[in-house]
DNA sequence: CATGTTCGATACTATATTGGTATCAAAGAG
DNA sequence: CTCTTTGATACCAATATAGTATCGAACATG
């Protein structure tokens, strides 16, 4: 007993005859009899009553059509889940990101997504490179929004946009008011600096560019996170160098300039399991690919 | 999507394994392979990852592997509900009953049904035969209990049994210590009949046999019933010619004796619609058959 | 009452689908 | 590095399904 015997038998019922019955399936009427008749056999039940020329449907046979219909309906109902589950169009998606990205491409990312597939459940959840490498190759997260580099080889990444330094110094400070510098300049200036603690991919930057520069910075002061470099700039404690993601804090006393070194951006990358070939997940790559194609850091001075 | 590739998904999912699930399923590996490939192709779906050696379900696999075991489910209740209902062992059945065949045929064959059929639900009423007949050609009774003739050419019958007819006497006549008479030995008694109105088939038979015997019958009483005929005649009225279904009663100063004649018995059908080929009914009718053919008459006399 | 029409069944043929056997290519296991 | 395991592929055989032509019974019509 399969589907399409169902379906037949189902359209003899409903329309009360087999010539149109066929018709309506779009096949002839001869193999439409001859299926009937082997369902008939295969289940050793009469369901039509052919007494005279017009059959009757016996109760066994409205049964039978009764089940018949629920199940073609399920199966359509479950063809049409799973194709939109398999196309990404419904489903779940777990999305790690790391405290940046707020600032930067994550709202853009998850408007677009949203507008494209309203009916994917996206969950967000903020957590540390390291935690989310762990997260991902358990299954927890589907994608992670974070900083390279990650050394998991079963995880595989695509970069979306790369972050500028700015260079930061205090309103009064005699660069202020110009809009661009060099990091040579700041070489006697003393540092606030973002911990290698804390953030250890900047700080292992900052430490870089400096040097390339052809000096070690005076560290003045350690901070964590960029809002409190942003803020110890502004009280006068130092100068930074900072991804540009502190224009996006109204912070008093702190003025922004471009560097004319004009060093590699820090990347923000998404990262996904190798094996994970979910359309979920590929549509959710695609689209932040785009969200980061459309992203400028906003307010750069130069 | 028919049920056989769901059957061959499930197994897949089930067993993790295309060779197990080609053997349980009792095929070889490689049409099970091509089946669940084609049925990929046709959702356009990924259903298994199968990036390494070993495959992985994805989300709309193991959602098609839900959906498809409830399909399958219901694919199989189905057709074991629809081939009890058509063998008839399961499913409902209306009979009517002239008033006479409780105390004949009735109980035998209700018996006999609910031991062979404990799962039909059977509903038994009682009503006179032009009632029957109607219900018949409706519907609402799928087998009626009578006594011929009816005259409907849609209704098809199988008589069941005679009932014999006895001859009754009070107590205190002459013929009371014999156990049989004949007819004509009753010809100058006064007579206790069946109206016509009442039992227009039994007064005819009574009146024929009488004619048949050579006398016009003096009617002392008429009596609807079978069981007012008895009083009638245990109180002294008159003699009677019944059906034996009188010996059911213990009526005082009731004789009933053999009748030498042996007249014709009174016969009960069951009846159903021609086009009924109901497995039900052709049980039902088989089994009466049966409880019929095992009836004895109780109590005869002679 | 004969006749034509309708409707499902049957006979036969062509095509499509499905399954089996042999074999391959890649991935682990030892 | 070799052997085994596992799913995929190529090719052939068997089965199942659909189409065309036609039949036979039942109802409608003149």
């Amino acid at each position: 007993m399969d589907l399409r015997t169902l379906r037949y038998f189902s359209a003899v019922v409903r329309e009360g005859h087999f010539g149109r019955a066929a018709a309506s399936l779009g096949i002839a009427q001869p193999p439409l009899s001859r299926q009937i008749q082997k369902l008939e056999r295969e289940l050793g039940v009469v369901l039509l009553n052919r007494s005279q020329k017009k059959f009757e449907v016996t109760q066994a046979g409205l049964l039978l059509y009764e089940r018949a219909r629920r199940l073609l309906d399920g199966a359509e109902q479950a063809e049409a889940d799973v194709r939109r589950l398999g196309t990404g169009e419904t489903g779940r998606l777990v999305i790690g990101f790391v405290r940046s990205t707020p600032f930067t491409i994550l709202p853009g990312i998850v408007v677009r997504f949203r507008a494209a597939y309203p009916d994917v459940e996206l969950e967000l959840r903020e957590m540390r490179n390291p935690d989310q490498v762990k997260c991902l190759e358990n299954g927890i997260i589907d994608v992670g929004l974070l900083r390279p580099p990650i050394s998991s080889r079963a995880l595989q990444m695509v970069t979306l946009i790369r972050e500028p330094f700015l260079a930061l110094v205090p309103a009064n400070h005699p660069l202020a008011d110009r809009s661009t510098t060099s990091i040579r300049q700041l070489m006697t200036e003393p540092f606030v600096m973002y911990s290698r603690a804390g953030s250890p991919l900047i700080h292992a930057r900052v430490m870089e560019m400096c040097r390339r520069s052809g000096f070690e910075p005076r560290i003045a002061q350690y901070a964590d996170q960029i809002h409190t470099v942003a803020s110890f700039v502004g009280a006068g404690l130092g100068v930074a160098l900072s991804p540009s993601t502190v224009t996006s804090f109204n912070m008093p006393g702190l003025r922004c300039l471009a560097i004319s070194d004009k060093p590699a951006g820090l990347p923000v990358v998404a990262v996904w399991r190798t094996g994970n070939a979910s359309v979920l997940v590929r549509n959710f790559t695609r689209i932040a690919r785009e969200a980061a194609s459309a992203w400028r850091p906003q307010d750069l001075p130069g």
